[in-house]
DNA sequence: CATATTAATCGTAATATTGCAATTAATTAA
DNA sequence: TTAATTAATTGCAATATTACGATTAATATG
């Protein structure tokens, strides 16, 4: 069907998902790693950088700022973006706590 | 065209992203969660437990496997999963040094 | 051997994702 | 106002994902 049987899961089992699928595009990740690096830079820029179609790199910064990953603002015909670091940290959290689950394991093989 | 290109990426981008995209749906997160609570379970315990059929429960299992995630066993006719706690320390390692970029930026917005 | 049990695989349908060209919307500059 | 610039949106094609019923393969039991 295409599509996750998100009624039967935990909020929180959804919320790592959805976290995680946001970071499951390595276009993504590039987006988020340049923009670490340069701390915010414009779309174009992006595009050269990463060199997908400017429309791709679009629907992805759609993607991040509709999780809240990112903030973009317009700056004249520009539109400058910038990683959000209060919900990067949000995410950080609720991965981390997911990832640590091992720590509370004996490890059986 | 639905397939990334992941030849114009580097390899940590494509493996950060690889290992996201396996956390990024709520199942497999809820087989995870229910590997490290019970340390180990078979697959019939999965599909009790989960609520899907028998046949995505496999198909999740198959993907968390081949990334190596977790290990599958054979014993009579059921079959032992366990989480692999190497290369979950090596997914823990990869998306952490991702995540800590924040750490070396300073905040814009 | 025949039967039961378990999980993988196959086939299929519905939906999602990725990517790009073309277009549109918004703003700036001349 | 007109032209230029930038990025979002639209439309489309190709592929991937999710889910499940049915089947198959493997093993155990009578």
């Amino acid at each position: 069907m295409g599509l996750a049987k998100t009624e039967i899961f935990t909020l929180e089992q959804n919320a790592v998902a959805r976290f995680a699928k946001a970071l499951g595009h390595p276009a993504r990740v590039a987006i988020l790693q340049h923009l670490f690096k340069t701390n915010q830079c414009i779309c174009g820029e992006l595009v050269l950088e990463i060199g997908l179609a400017q429309a791709t790199i679009s629907q992805h910064l759609k993607a991040l700022k509709s999780l809240g990953l990112i903030q973009g603002s317009v700056e004249g015909t520009t539109v400058c973006y910038c990683v959000d670091f209060k919900n990067w940290a949000k995410m950080k959290h609720s991965l981390s706590i997911f990832f640590d689950l091992d720590l509370n394991t004996p490890q059986c093989c």
